[in-house]
DNA sequence: GTCTCTCGCCTTTTT
DNA sequence: GGCGAGAGAC
């Protein structure tokens, strides 16, 4: 008898909900998990539904690992159900049935590098310009396409610019079957379209699953909302779990309106609604939830928690980046008394703010690891390794081919590769089998045709192996051996080249243990995972720190959170100076999802001086500071000039309120205050630009009640900003029109009646 | 054909 | 500060 005496009335309401649509809506740290995974043992144990008739979608595989664990707990002994992320299902379903669907069973996934290699090929051979038909633009519009539901026919074309859109479009669907591949999107919506198309599958698979359950479906677009809504239409049993106030994928198509409008989708939907957090402080719940409250458009809900108060939420004031990384590090060296370094998370909005950050770690050997960032399977050396294998998988993925078929260096050069493309193009057939062909005919002059015969003989003897059914790892190690690839990075005996042997020695290395672990080990099974993996989750088993991006940071909680770089335009992010009411909501959300991660300290930073883009900003610290009520705040400066950072207004909305303030009546020397407005940079509204190209002030920086302009500092190149006056003694005052940097530093400047010269900068002085 | 250097782009977030 | 693409030299 499954324990439900843990589960608070809502909760119970939920797991126990009998038959028919159920929406829950999940506050943050309400748990949710605990829900979806009592549902199912409730299911299973209490009302007799077979495991096998589940379907659990999530939208991380990590997510989906957890769920099966936790379910296995509380059903031992009994197999588990389907639970996987929408992609994993999807291209299952498509793999199991295929020939039935008319799709290439051994299809490989195209990932968006090789997604942009085939628009890049499609641009060229359509003679279109590269500059205004940016691939990677076309393939953020075909993505938004194919999530809703849209193929290349359904696009109507008001413009050039679409027509194109639409000719490519329709002409990569064409390649991409070509090649047996699919991209992303297509998992979904091949698969929607599959079940619309053949009635015998949508029926056997409605009447199959008989409850299908969604986690994080705040975050689902259109196809995926299409894919569930189909499967479930037979039982109705679609019990979907999310938070609007966590949606942070609308950038990638995710509609919040999927569950805001799930109640009119579904009337005969029941709602349930978990309020009661037990994760955090009632400082930081009540801190996140006053600021989730500005947005508009939300579910309604009233979070409120059991938990004790805590410690006030500090807000850090630091004078730069490498200042802030300081405060972090000296914050986490005490904190070690009582935490555990595993304990810890350093939360930032973008990838970019991760190096300083690292380098402090490491200075001070603080054991970290950094989750994202560069994927392992995305590096070029296990990318090239990983095309030989698809190669031998799906001959027909020009992709992969071309990728190889010159790496490593084998004299295959641009040339004979275009000509290559030609006839393919011609023929309409893969690269593959027109190498072949080409081959067989001696359509290549001498010298090219020796090389392509070697190459295309290397890959027969290799495919002749695959299909003797040799293991993954056999062929692996027989394509290195055989292309050299190994050796030739060996005698390059660089550290550059040692690094990337170890990337693909674990590239190997994986596929072995694939091997012994799976199932069913084959090739295209490992590189099906491989694709849909996006980076290896490495199990936080050894005490380190942790640092990640929010988006990175849903669903995980730690006891010490800190989250960096709290600034304008920093978080929230902007790319210009625009920033649209809904992209600022969903930054917003950011926030609360960063803030309501920490169970009982949470650190907010900002640097009054950033270099960002190699240029160095004014910082100014986030609206999502000011919006958090006072009460719930402890500033803590380490810019110490008796100006405590920003000024703090008594009901905690003073809003436009700066590090450097223009309020402040002594500040700068006379005269070398910068002036912003008259200096002629950009100088977005919110943001102000100091500098260019210059290393960030030495820390601990200056106080900004100083100058920038220091000359014990000069040597170092910093604290001179473009636009900035100054004084030489021989050219007298002139004006900043560029830092270049260099030993010694030197700026360009404009001098009254001298013109434009290049001075070291130690030589100048702020006029 | 290959290698190297420079330029210019960009950095939001991921299955 | 990092990468990919393209141009130019060998």
């Amino acid at each position: 008898m499954l324990d439900l005496s843990r589960l608070n009335p809502p909760q119970r309401e939920a797991v126990l909900h009998d038959a028919g649509p159920l929406v829950v809506f999940a506050g943050a740290g309400s748990g949710k998990t605990r829900v979806i995974t009592y549902r199912i043992a409730h299911l299973v144990s209490e009302r007799g539904v077979s495991p096998s008739q589940i379907l659990a979608v999530t939208f991380t595989n990590k997510a989906a690992g957890e769920m099966r664990d936790r379910i296995r707990v509380l059903l031992p002994g009994v197999s588990c159900p389907w639970v996987g992320t929408f992609h994993a299902i999807c291209a299952r379903l498509l793999r199991r049935h295929a020939e039935a669907i008319n799709l290439n069973p051994q299809f490989v996934i195209y990932d968006d590098t090789d997604q942009k290699a085939m628009l890049t090929r499609l641009v060229r051979e359509l003679d279109l310009d590269e500059r205004r038909f940016v691939p990677r633009e076309l393939a953020r519009q075909i993505e938004a396409a194919k999530r809703d539901m849209l193929g290349p026919e359904d696009i109507t074309a008001r413009s050039f610019e679409q027509d194109v859109m639409q000719r490519v479009y329709a002409l990569y669907e064409e390649r991409m079957g070509q090649c047996g591949a699919l991209d992303f999107n297509d998992l979904i919506y091949r698969t929607v379209l599959a079940l619309r198309k053949h009635d015998g599958l949508r029926t056997m698979l409605q009447r199959f699953w008989q409850h299908i359950l969604v986690d994080e479906f705040q975050d689902t677009n259109l196809s995926q909302l299409e894919l569930v809504r189909v499967l479930a239409a037979e039982h109705q049993n679609l019990c979907v779990v999310g938070d609007d106030d966590q949606s942070i994928y609308k950038w990638r198509g995710a509609d919040r309106r999927n569950i805001l409008d799930f109640k009119t989708s579904f009337p005969s939907a029941e709602v349930v609604k978990l309020e009661q957090n037990y994760r955090s402080s009632a400082h930081i719940l009540s801190a996140a939830t006053a600021v989730i409250a500005r947005n508009s458009e939300r579910e309604p809900k009233t979070l409120w928690t059991e938990n004790p108060e805590g410690e006030k939420i500090r807000v850090i004031v630091c004078a730069d980046e490498r200042d802030e990384a300081r405060a972090i590090s000296e914050a986490v060296r005490k904190l070690r008394d009582h935490y555990s370094l595993a304990q810890m998370v350093i939360f930032y909005r973008t990838h970019a703010q991760s190096r300083v950050l690292e380098e402090e770690m490491r200075a001070c050997n603080f054991p970290y690891r950094v989750v994202g960032g560069q994927r392992f399977y995305e590096r070029a050396e296990v990318k090239d390794v990983l095309a030989y294998l698809r190669v031998l998988v799906n001959p027909s993925d020009d992709v992969s081919l071309l990728r190889i078929i010159n790496t490593p260096v084998r004299g295959i050069g641009k040339t004979t590769i275009d000509k290559l493309l030609d006839m393919a193009a011609q023929r309409g057939a893969s690269v593959w089998s027109t190498l072949q062909v080409a081959v067989a005919e001696q359509a290549f002059p001498k010298a090219a045709h020796t090389k392509l015969a070697a190459f295309t003989e290397l890959m027969a003897d290799a495919q002749k192996r695959a299909s003797q059914g040799r293991g993954p790892g056999e062929l692996a190690d027989h394509v290195l051996e055989k292309t050299g690839y190994l050796q030739l990075l060996r005698a390059e005996d660089t550290a550059e080249a040692d690094g990337r042997i170890e990337n693909v020695e674990e590239l190997v290395a994986s596929i072995r243990e694939f091997e012994n672990e799976a199932e069913t080990p084959t090739l295209s099974q490992y590189l099906e995972l491989v694709t849909l993996q996006s980076n290896a989750d490495e199990v936080n088993a050894d005490d380190k720190l942790t640092l990640m991006t929010v988006h990175a940071a849903k669903g995980l909680e730690f006891p010490v959170v800190w989250v960096a770089g709290l600034e304008e335009r920093v978080f929230p992010l902007t790319r210009q100076d625009t920033l649209r009411d809904d992209d600022l909501e969903e930054e917003r959300r950011l926030a609360y999802v960063a803030f309501t991660r920490a169970e009982q300290r949470l650190y907010l930073s900002y640097a009054c001086a950033r270099r960002l883009h190699g240029d160095l900003m004014v910082g100014i610290p986030s609206r999502f500071i000011d919006e958090i009520p006072a009460e719930h705040v402890q500033q803590v400066s380490r810019v110490n000039t008796g100006y405590g950072g920003y000024a703090r207004g008594a009901a905690g909305a003073a809003s436009g309120s700066y590090g450097y303030g223009s309020s402040r009546p002594s500040g700068y020397p006379s005269g070398a205050r910068p002036n912003y407005g008259a200096s002629g940079n950009r100088a977005a509204p919110q943001q102000r630009f100091i500098g260019t190209k210059a290393p960030a002030p030495k820390t601990p920086a200056r106080p900004p009640g100083e100058s920038y302009i220091d000359r014990s500092d000069a040597d170092e190149g910093g604290s001179v900003f473009i636009g900035m006056r100054v004084r030489h003694a021989k050219y007298g005052e002139g004006q900043v029109k560029s830092v270049e940097g260099g030993h010694p530093p030197r700026v360009t400047v404009a001098f009254t009646g001298w013109g434009v010269k290049q001075i070291v900068a130690s030589f100048l002085e702020p006029a």
